[in-house]
DNA sequence: GTTAGCACTCAAAAAGATGGAGTGCTAACA
DNA sequence: TGTTAGCACTCCATCTTTTTGAGTGCTAAC
């Protein structure tokens, strides 16, 4: 016994969840004897249903219902078909790269008109949520290369300093520093001088506060201007923590009449609305990669307490030099497990090659 | 008739609403004959409901049940209560001021801990939330002025710029510009010296098309540099456009029955996940000035036709210079008026005076 | 090993029964 | 004239019962 499934239970398990996630309801022996191709009659089909019941791939609600896939059938349908598509894959059986117009169309429109990288966050994930169906997550690349390339203090007003501070990926943050008194264009092109010396090329992490009081030091009178500035560096770097999340289409769940009682629907939609409890989802995907960079997570497979009962998707995409993001789905178990791989996969391409252009 | 209510019609309205706002369950002649204080049989408060029935401040939701109040009577209780508040304001009966703890604490919560005006309110947004049990919503200040007031251009690399423009109100942009081939430093100096000149001091409607040409002309061969620094401030000024809106507690709808069906509550939510629908909200918001400026939409009146069964409580706050924000709570109708325009109102004060130290 | 047949189970839907909160109206009362 | 007690009536909510039908498990025959 569990000695693995032969030919004919595969086939069966295989027909009875495809059944179930077009229906959304317990499927019986009857439907599958009508649907396989192989000819059986339904009391066959009834036998071998008890049999996978009892090596736990499908359940019976109730007693004289049909079945429905447990999180273990699931888990071996995700298995087998993301065999099959890497098989696909390998021998460049590019059938599977049948275009998906909406996502496609969806690329040209985002580098058309977003110039800004948060816009097209947004917008990907809005386009993923619609073409799914599904609830949808994206995660900016996290930069994990803090270093400083380029700070600079300029007068916007006899009190009042601009601090700008450029990092690697170009990412940048300012800073306005009210001063008590005026300063002369002198000392700040002193301090400009003093910052960049000390500060230029340094990780986030190599500013110690050794260094910090090195540069106070110099600076003398000025030591203010110093701490906001260092200020100014320890936000640019503070993002890193907590990467921003752009959601979309979390109502999508009132489709699935499984998720949308009150209860659950309500601890759903929190969650995606607060944000702060993907983190965690995010950065599990992130920790283990696969060859595909595709990971589903079944059932109570995933890290977070109030989707135990969907299913979630994730992709992460690069940049090279380890610089990542994640773009994931959330929906019911029953979910299109396909489709939304297939999208995934699209998505993370586009993004790979977007950046790689940028 | 219809020549208003006399005494009595108005404290047995009053009743029937609040009681209503407590339970939210049609409300009968009994429990307002024990309830009030004018003893009255059950019988006269009958007659009376009758007749108030008929005025259409109440109705029935069938034949046998209580009454509730219609929008009409909703609309009649916020008044008296607005009323009775600025009435109450205006003889300095600070008895008003009694403090919400909660509110309170966060006050200096928010000033201690977040340097970011971004980070402060969402956690303004999410408090609100809290302290009422409703959705809220958060516009950050409208800067009307748009008038530039330092703008730099930096050399980041070899082939790199930056551009650093800051408008009135501290509003920083930054864009990097890519170049053909190296820029001599007398170069950049030549580039800021000429768009400060042209630019500094300028609204944005003031930058035309024959302005942006002469620029160019000015810059010769750099002149697509200033396209992209024009670039920049372009975008300084788009984002007037489409003020960012910062929401929590959305789920709160879940809390209140007559909201909480399917249907409903992905429409509710839905909007307050796009956020695009709430800017026409606040845009009303901010046309019609009135003199606490506190706003009350029941039902109908507000703009958004998801919120057709909920009401709107707004309060905008003030930079002075007619630079202003929103702050608003929606929930249902029978929400907990006095609790919220009070914590609108404090809030309100509190940014007020925030944004004066700032 | 496969299948037809049949008794049995159980959830969901439909139909019926009960109770109670609340009304509207009438007639009596101060 | 305004107020009140009394009563018949309405209608929703709740509970119970009935019906229905999809589906199973088992047995016996092929």
């Amino acid at each position: 016994m569990e000695q693995g499934l032969d030919e004919r239970k595969r086939k069966i398990l295989k027909a009875i969840i495809q059944t179930y996630l077009e229906t959304g309801e317990p499927v019986g022996s009857r439907t599958i004897a009508k649907y396989t191709d192989l000819n059986l009659s339904s009391a066959t089909i009834r036998n071998e249903m008890s049999d996978l019941t009892e090596m736990g791939y499908i359940a019976q609600p109730h007693t004289s219902a049909g079945r429905i896939p447990s999180d273990k059938g699931y888990r071996y349908y995700v298995d087998e078909m993301m065999a099959e598509k890497n098989a696909q894959l390998a021998r460049k059986d590019l059938a599977l790269a049948e275009k998906d117009s909406q996502l496609d169309e969806a690329r040209e429109l985002i580098i058309e008109k977003t110039d800004k990288m948060e816009k097209m966050l947004q917008q990907v994930a809005r386009l993923l949520a619609k073409d799914t169906n599904y609830a949808s997550l994206i995660t900016a690349p996290r930069y994990n290369s803090g270093r400083i390339k380029f700070i600079q203090l300029s007068r916007l007003h006899s009190l009042q300093l601009l601090a700008v501070v450029v990092a690697e990926g170009n990412r940048i943050k300012n800073e306005i520093i009210d001063l008590d008194e005026p300063m002369t264009d002198d000392t700040i092109f002193k301090l400009n001088f003093l910052l960049n010396t000390y500060l230029n090329g340094l990780e986030a992490s190599e500013i110690n506060l050794g260094l910090i009081a090195q540069l106070k030091e110099q600076a003398g009178v000025h030591s203010e201007v110093i701490a906001n500035v260092l200020n100014a560096v320890g936000n640019l770097i503070q993002v890193e923590d907590e990467p921003k999340i752009y959601t979309s289409g979390a109502t999508n769940i009132f489709k699935y009449p499984e998720l949308s009682d009150s209860q659950k629907a309500s601890e759903f939609i929190a969650t995606f609305e607060e944000k702060q409890q993907l983190a965690d989802l995010l950065k599990e995907t992130m920790a283990d990669e696969e060859n595909t960079g595709i990971q589903v997570y079944i059932g109570d497979e995933t890290p977070i307490q109030t989707m135990k009962d969907c299913s979630v998707v994730t992709a992460t995409y690069e940049l090279g030099d380890g610089i990542r993001g994640t773009i994931g789905i959330v929906g019911p178990k029953r979910m299109d497990y396909e489709h939304v791989v297939d999208s995934l996969k699209t998505l993370k391409d586009q993004l790979d090659d977007m950046f790689k252009k940028a």
